[in-house]
DNA sequence: AGCTTGCATCGACAGACATCGATACAAGGG
DNA sequence: CCCTTGTATCGATGTCTGTCGATGCAAGCT
């Protein structure tokens, strides 16, 4: 069950943070596309969060599926566009399925969010 | 031309840092979506890149456009969504129309995907 | 073995989105 | 004024995506 995330993983092209201080290739938009994109709905957002401020940093789908008003078929897809970007990982114990954050991903996403100090602000 | 970003907005129902420390709400979750959204997609990153990594804060249209194989109208399209989603601004001076970062909104993005010292990481 | 429960996959469908060419609008120059 | 150049909007089109019910698969129980 472990994918591996294309952003948390160290790249040959790109090594580095701030995507505001260097303007990236297409490839390395891409890659960070796809994870941006994974993150643009808002129960895949919702779900993250659920599963990122879960005491003991892990939770059942069983105790996910009943937040939401949706289907369990359409909640575990999801789960899975989270997963293939990397965000998340999951393990089978037993009967139960049990998805953590990759929190990799989620650094690496708020350094290239985070402006090297005090990015010029088109001082005015 | 400055629509007001609804993240970097201080917001009723939201006040606070991290995704990965508290569940979102369904409200909470669609704001945030909104922005992730706009960045879901490759040339949206690579044009708030472009623009966030100019010297002097600010660029032309006029300048972004040929950086791309696409039409005009699609890239005028893609500067739209980044602009409704509070990333970037834009400002008629003449002729031309320079887009800047609105740093406000990348920071309150780095600021929720940060989490707070050492996230429990499953404590295996 | 059969039953039950938890989760994933499949196929279908409606709505959303990226892209284009054509066109409209804005501003400056002859 | 018209013409040109830069940018935004419009309408059409093909593709992608979120959602569902039905079904399949995995694991434990009796």
């Amino acid at each position: 069950m472990s994918n591996q995330s294309p952003v948390a993983r160290s790249r040959s092209s790109a090594c580095c943070p701030s995507l505001l201080e260097t303007p990236l290739d297409e490839d390395q938009s891409a890659e960070l596309a796809k994870v941006f994109k994974a993150l643009g709905d808002p129960v895949r957002v919702r779900l993250l969060s659920l599963i990122a401020s879960r005491a003991g940093g892990e939770i059942c789908v069983c105790d996910l599926t009943p937040a939401f008003d949706l289907s369990q078929p359409t909640i575990s897809h999801h789960l899975k566009l989270l997963r293939q970007a990397g965000l998340i990982d999951s393990e089978r114990r037993g009967t139960w399925v049990y998805y953590r954050l990759v929190p990799e991903t989620t650094d690496r996403l708020a350094a290239i969010l985070t402006r090297p100090a005090g990015l010029p602000l088109a001082t005015p």
